[in-house]
DNA sequence: CTTCATAATGCAAGCGAATACAATATCTAT
DNA sequence: ATAGATATTGTATTCGCTTGCATTATGAAG
């Protein structure tokens, strides 16, 4: 084996044990312990090896490490099929399309603890995957960096666009008007909205933004005091409508950040007795299955979850096979209304709206 | 490298490359090409390395191929935790319990069509899994014959036992007891049942065999005119309801064979203006968390899912550390009482009832 | 029956890290 | 100082497979 001379990263191939070692002075043996068992090694050289595997960004290789361990601490899982909502659709649709190629899905989908932890990534890249789906933007730079340094072609699913590279979305302003437009032609000027946490959830933040976009463009607002802010959940929809109603909010119509905050929202309305859409109207975004089964049906955005992961499979597919693909512009979204939305109705007696509490 | 002489498969590691290039008679690149570029192999060899390759149980070092062509053909994808139903709820257990030792979880996850295929698991084993969690035992044999001549641990999750394995799961007859007894106490004697596709479904086979130990026990039959078998979903409880009104059936009470399935099925009822639990008392199976507000909430059997993630994890783990560790028994379940069940009214006119079409 | 082109195969060099074993450096207790 | 123990480091092999190149078998053309 020709002795790598150290230098500066070489172009070809990501730095292997041999370019540490050789930054180091040391042998690869030594570089090889110092990173895996560093008991057996001196302060001294170790720390050394630690700067040079730092500063060349080292990441082993997983499946040489594989080979020679024979092992490669990884589970299998069987699992047939998620449930209904988003993210499993959107994972099950990228992994069909991906094994329909030949390629194996690793998923990595680590709790919302640790979703942020860049050693995350890391041990995907040492895992050795071929390509990296996003979902979303918001990614700590240091992902990008690092895809971009192993040239690791990736994709951002659920994202406009981004300058870091090529996203698979939908226009969440585009959405949102169709939403807005369709409540503001019905008479609705006071509007409220229960959505997802926009501080550590970018979805949640561009679905908001959109929104107050589209209620601009109308010449409305929302609703102060009829704005929640809440983790995706049908229980937190149902206590943020409650809310609403104990803060006597005059919103005519609420709409939700998606279709599980509706179905708990419409669920505190009924429980409530306050009839919908007749004294309030509600409206979300996702399209799930189960949308069209409340009462009464629920009037929601159906957002391209399934397209998403095809498409974003499609692009990774090519880019794998050398090509440079085109993405399309952007999937389309479409209202579906159904009965959880209507015109606003003349003003009802105070007294009347009181029982609503 | 010394070349092994032919023989029966080697006790020592599973069989390789070399090995199947000894019993053909020819030599590892044939082998290699065979195997993966038969066209520049001539047809004679080609199948006598095929066969020799079967013989052998042969499945190729992921690790090695990946070493060697510098690609995996494996895409990483980032998708930050899952939604709220049972399966992601599971998988999400299961990853961040094996996180904690510093595995990663290959998440094979393929669509309804590809369950059974054996070649799933055969890509998992290629890329050299150390373990793997099976969700449920009807697994095709080949399952099994394969983990064992792999020697790769594995667990059997959602099952109560099986003599191909360690299991990890709950009492199906003890839930359906539990649920059962509650309604019986209550005066109900015709009940109905809306389940998952037995056929095709393990769990539901087994959740719907609890369930009539548990009415035998009772000295009681399920209604054979309410009786529904569909997938789980939302809008399918929902019809499967209106089915069982459509026919008139007699039955006081319906189980349901999850939350999706009751949701529909209360839905429908909501619909159809049929109060629950007064003249219709309505419990399933899982406790998701829309489960406290649905309208009435919804009396259901808590089912230990994420338990059953982390215990499989841990046992896989300890296996792995050449432990040989005991699994808990079987995880308890409970019955959540809500307000979707009730005692059995005095008899209704006819007439009141038509209305409920 | 040669002579090439071509199709099949064998050979052997990697791929990148781990690790047994050898070699050397560093201490410790004389 | 010096032998012997011990802590570090280097060397070289190994893991199992792919693949460029060399070699041999096969076939077609002359």
């Amino acid at each position: 084996m020709s002795t790598r001379i150290s230098g500066p990263p070489r172009a070809l191939g990501p730095t292997s044990l041999a370019d540490v070692a050789a930054l180091a002075g040391v042998s690869t043996g030594t570089v090889s312990r110092a990173l895996t068992r560093p008991e057996m090694i001196s302060e001294a050289t170790r720390s050394r090896v630690l700067a040079s595997a730092e500063r060349l960004g080292y990441v082993a290789n997983g499946a040489a490490r594989a080979l020679a361990m024979r092992k490669t601490w990884t589970v299998g899982a069987l699992v047939p099929r998620f449930g209904g909502s988003s993210f499993p659709t959107l994972v099950q649709a990228l992994e069909t399309a991906l094994a329909a190629a030949g390629y194996t899905l690793l998923l990595s989908a680590p709790d919302h603890a640790r979703a942020q932890d860049p050693t995350i990534l890391r041990s995907l890249i040492e895992r050795g995957v071929d390509a990296v789906a996003l979902l979303g933007a918001d990614q700590p730079s240091s992902v990008f960096a690092q895809m971009n340094s192993h040239r690791i072609p990736f994709v951002i699913m659920w994202a406009k666009q981004s300058d870091q590279g090529a996203c698979v979305g939908f226009d969440e302003g585009a959405a949102a008007a169709l939403v807005i437009d369709n409540l503001a032609d019905q008479g609705h000027h006071q509007i409220g909205f229960i959505g997802g946490r926009t501080l550590d959830n970018e979805r949640a933040r561009l679905r908001f933004r959109g929104l107050l976009e589209a209620v601009a463009r109308r010449g409305l607002t929302l609703q102060a005091d009829a704005l929640v802010e809440t983790n995706y959940g049908f229980p937190e929809g149902f206590d943020a409508m409650q809310q609403i109603l104990l803060r006597r909010s005059p919103v005519t119509a609420v709409v939700c950040g998606n279709d599980y905050l509706a179905a708990g929202a419409l669920s505190a309305l009924g429980r409530a007795g306050i009839a919908v859409p007749a004294r309030m109207s509600v409206a979300s975004f996702n399209d799930n299955d189960f949308a069209p089964y409340l009462h009464p049906p629920l009037t929601t955005v159906r957002l391209p979850i399934r397209a998403m992961g095809e498409v974003a499979a499609r692009y990774l597919i090519e880019r794998l096979t050398g090509q440079m693909p085109e993405l399309p512009a952007l999937l389309p979204v479409e209202l579906i209304v159904r009965e959880s939305t209507g015109p606003v109705l003349a003003q009802v007696p105070k007294s009347s709206r009181r029982k609503a509490l």
